[in-house]
DNA sequence: CTGAAAGCGCTTACAG
DNA sequence: CTGAAAGCGCTTACAG
């Protein structure tokens, strides 16, 4: 039978305990800890290390924090985390973090300004790090953390403000893909269904979507689209699929700025005995995993977001640095990829 | 035009501003701030207010952290984020708690001990308030952190070392409700189909269906259940579904521990030409919203994780007073129920 | 009713 | 190479 190390794990070891243990003083022990080199004899940082070891000693981050005036810790504010696109970004965000030392706070938004600014607010009393807007909303706090050069990097969906720096795919250049995608099988008038309310990101896609068929040869007024008010996408889908089926029918071909709105548009379309694809080809933007086992009939161009975090990161990192971030564009899948297995 | 009122607000205020503005001292502004009544005039508190707003002042977390060794910030460790059924739990549980004055700190465990065990340290030295452990695995930080005493509810996932409070629902009584539901249905013989390393949640589940099926006198040998390896359960569902097939053919009904298993099995029948339900009845448990949209052959026993975030909370509420916490059986829905309107 | 002081755990000039 | 001291923002006995 093995005995247990007798570890006094239970009280958190401080600084103090640890210089106590080791008989130097805690800036001694600070600076070990913190790997400044070079500025202690080896015979102390063996004799420290060996009490860090023994008493199981984390430094401290709120003690740390207090006396930085920053942590690390870095905010992520995101509407409505059930959407599975926003639950990918937060995954893949979450696990870079924690891979470059930091430690993520979820902030659920639900898309409300006010929401936002006290979730800001909060933060930055937090001396947090850094903060990670998914799909931000234009609000006061916003602005104010924006004006502050308070290191931040947007989601998804552009700074409302302009500014900042951004994570995203070329959303323009995915709705013409859908385009061609659609006029190149024999769809003459292929429509699209977007929210009423478009964020940047889907509004991009419905434009890049709209130019390229201009591009192609159709007339503006050709072009079927339909859009509907809301914040939940899968029943704007349906809602939007409605509207534009009550007043043309049903389109050969449909472009839907998110997968979620093919979902909503698709159960129209079973409720009408339309067949997909055979009736009405549907393109979808995001490539959620579950298409492959629940939504076989749709085609998707993916976004790789699970590459969101590293890009995130390394935004982060630009800022840290002094430098003023950029607009990344991570290259989406061609469509119809499926994911990479798990 | 509306002038800005000159707030100086990109500094962030302190407790010493705001007693040098108020002319008291900081151990008055706290004890006012705090709202501890009747330990200053009328007047005083009247000055200070003003100071706080002019001077938009917020405590500082970290400082009061730092000297309560306790803070308002509570610590979320799920496995895989992208399970819909765990963001579900997030978001109510980030909401719940927002709601109750605390911030949530996201930990993505990967359902892996070493994981675990790091993000239980680092939130331990942020002193935070409590743990909320979605389907958590044994390890050494877990037995440290319960031992210890620390708040610490457990969610879907019983404790794996016992004892703790959880919430969840009553998982054997689900399973009960799925052989019933597929046995007065006329399938003589359902089948179950789940993970090789069952949690308590889904474990529970089989064997309520199993023992239902007992009662309702099928010999334990006519009981086909078959089980895969891995972490995704619908891929799990879909080797599971293949191995049960195999051996025995398609069965006329099917339980499967959780939507997800239900989404994998879905897939072979598709592509064996197998009708849901029309065929082989599926049901499943958790309800996810998506099922109404993209899965409309699915049977399922919603659980609804909306209320989860309330009672995790409640219960974490009884642990900081001292109280020792309880199981807590969420009641989960009659089978087939949709969830409520967004 | 109010304030001075200590101390939570840490880092960092400064002095030696 | 090492330590004493100040200070980050806060709370809380203690004294008055």
């Amino acid at each position: 039978m093995t005995t247990r190390p007798a570890r006094a794990e239970t009280p958190l070891a401080s600084l103090a305990t640890v210089a106590r243990a080791a008989g130097v003083s805690v800036a001694t022990v600070s600076r070990i800890v913190n790997g400044k080199r070079g500025r202690a004899s080896a015979e102390t940082v063996a004799r420290v290390e060996q009490a860090v070891a023994r008493l199981g000693y984390r430094p401290n981050p709120v003690g740390r924090a207090l006396k930085q005036r920053a942590s690390r810790v870095v905010a992520l504010l995101a509407p409505n985390l059930d959407n599975p696109a926003m639950a990918a970004i937060a995954v893949s965000t979450e696990a870079a973090l924690r891979d470059a030392g930091y430690v993520t706070i979820l902030c659920d938004t639900h898309d409300r300004a006010e929401l936002q600014d006290e979730y800001l607010a909060a933060m930055r009393s937090q001396f947090v790090a850094g903060y990670v807007m998914v799909s931000a909303v234009a609000s006061r706090g916003l602005e104010a953390t924006l004006r502050r050069g308070d290191p931040m990097v947007f989601v998804a969906r552009r700074s409302p403000l302009g500014g900042g720096a951004f994570v995203g795919i070329d959303d323009r250049a995915a709705g013409a893909e859908a385009a061609d995608h659609l006029l190149d099988r024999g769809v003459a008038r292929p429509a699209v269904l977007m929210a009423a309310q478009n964020a940047s990101s889907t509004g991009e896609r419905a434009a890049g979507f709209i130019a390229r068929l201009e591009q192609r040869g159709l007339a503006p007024q050709e072009i079927r689209r339909a859009s509907a008010q809301g914040l939940n996408h899968i029943e704007i889908g349906y809602a939007a699929a409605r509207a534009l089926v009550a007043e043309g029918g049903w389109p050969q071909g449909l472009f839907c700025v998110s997968d979620l709105i093919a979902y909503g548009a698709y159960r129209l379309a079973r409720e009408a005995g339309v067949a997909v694809p055979g009736d009405c080809r549907m393109v979808g933007v995001d490539g959620n995993a579950i298409n492959a086992w629940l939504a076989p009939w749709l085609t998707s161009i993916r976004i790789p977001y699970e590459a969101f975090g590293g890009h995130i990161v390394a935004q982060l990192g630009q800022l840290w640095g002094g430098g003023t971030g950029s607009h990344v564009h991570v290259r989406h899948g061609r469509i119809g990829d499926e994911p990479p297995a798990a």
